[in-house]
DNA sequence: TGTACATCAGTGAACGCGCGTTCACTGATGTAC
DNA sequence: TGTACATCAGTGAACGCGCGTTCACTGATGTAC
């Protein structure tokens, strides 16, 4: 809490809480280097003490994002058994999305994508990496070996799909978390239907 | 045929080929009402004699996207019968979005979904809501009156999600259309599992 | 068939904007002795 | 414990960029008579 102005401490964590109140109150349209800066009350090239570019500083946030998404799928698992537990981190996905459009709209954005080839590809990838893996723990313990990817990469199609829709305002839901409740019930897991 | 340099004729389905040329070729960063303009051979404020502003431009090549893949979910749905028809219908959504990703992106990113509130708001809604209408129409078939919003919603997160984490590169197929195969086979229609 | 003129669809110079990034700098911190 | 100095984390002026949009304009078209 020091009052100086040089020197601000934790510039690197408090330039990430910048950015996502950033997205939260303006959206990801306003979520420039130099205003990241601004909202942390420093100057527009003081970012670069702490992140090499613009894209650097997006992955940081977008890292975060991630983090707290699998922290919620987590969560939800743990609030039911089986196949419900699955539904249930389905539905907080969705919740996820809701509750930071512009968080979720970053994460999966194109000004994200490209940071697969930069030089510390890790980063990023590692929460991103970790949140399906929740996802795919869950799967592996309802169906056999040689379906748990598919059946993995399946459910996060349709949540992520609705997520999707229901953010870029494609679709329009009063209970967005009743509707996500109601639309994983169409997904089937074991292939019991002839195959 | 034209050789004056003077009204070019049919400018405006020009600046919309040019502006479909340049998803194509540079992606949707390019298109900007200068850079299609550019495109066309026009100088940067000719397609103001057409279109309002840039995002009546924009909100014009989407809505030949959406025809485009309404056309496409229509031929697919001849190809099969029940519920093979609107299994094929997903199938082709994806395969639309993969082959044109950066159109794609156009219709269902930000820079379109502002659109709903335009002097003219039916331009765009109309070829988007007739393409969701073609995969209700399918569903309609196959299910309870009372259960068709929900299933049509449901099938339409799962293929749009599949297409986005695609398009996105989220997930890397090397066979998209095989991948879409797999995963509609996870989609249940009718609830007939207890409920 | 020929002319006058209104209309229409283009041009091109100019504007202000916020952006990412560079550069030389300066003030604060902390370590060696 | 006190001082010298290297290091580090900030500043702020400046750059070039492409953008959307405005404005007054001009060349081509087509219609009235």
């Amino acid at each position: 809490m020091s009052t100086s102005k040089y020197h601000h401490g934790n510039l690197y964590a408090a330039l990430i809480d910048s950015g996502l109140a950033l997205l939260r109150r303006d959206g990801i349209d306003a979520l420039s280097l130099r205003g990241v800066a601004r909202e942390a009350g420093v100057s527009p090239t003081a970012p670069y003490r702490h992140f090499a570019d613009k894209e650097a500083l997006l992955a940081a946030i977008a890292a975060t994002g991630f983090a707290r998404l699998d922290a919620a799928l987590r969560a939800a698992d743990e609030t039911a058994f089986g196949v419900a537990a699955l539904r249930a981190q389905g539905v907080a996905y969705v919740g996820f999305a809701v509750a930071e459009p512009a968080l979720f709209r970053l994460m999966f954005g194109p000004l994200i994508s490209a940071t697969v080839d930069t030089p510390d590809p890790t980063a990023l990838l590692d929460e991103a990496q970790a949140a399906y893996a929740t996802l795919r723990r869950r799967v592996a313990r309802l169906v056999a070996d040689s379906r748990v990817e598919i059946a993995s990469l399946a459910a996060w199609s349709m949540v992520h799909g609705l997520a999707t829709l229901l953010v870029e305002g494609r679709i329009d839901a009063s209970n967005p978390v009743a509707l996500a409740e109601a639309i994983t019930a169409q997904f089937i897991l074991a292939a019991n239907e002839r195959q």
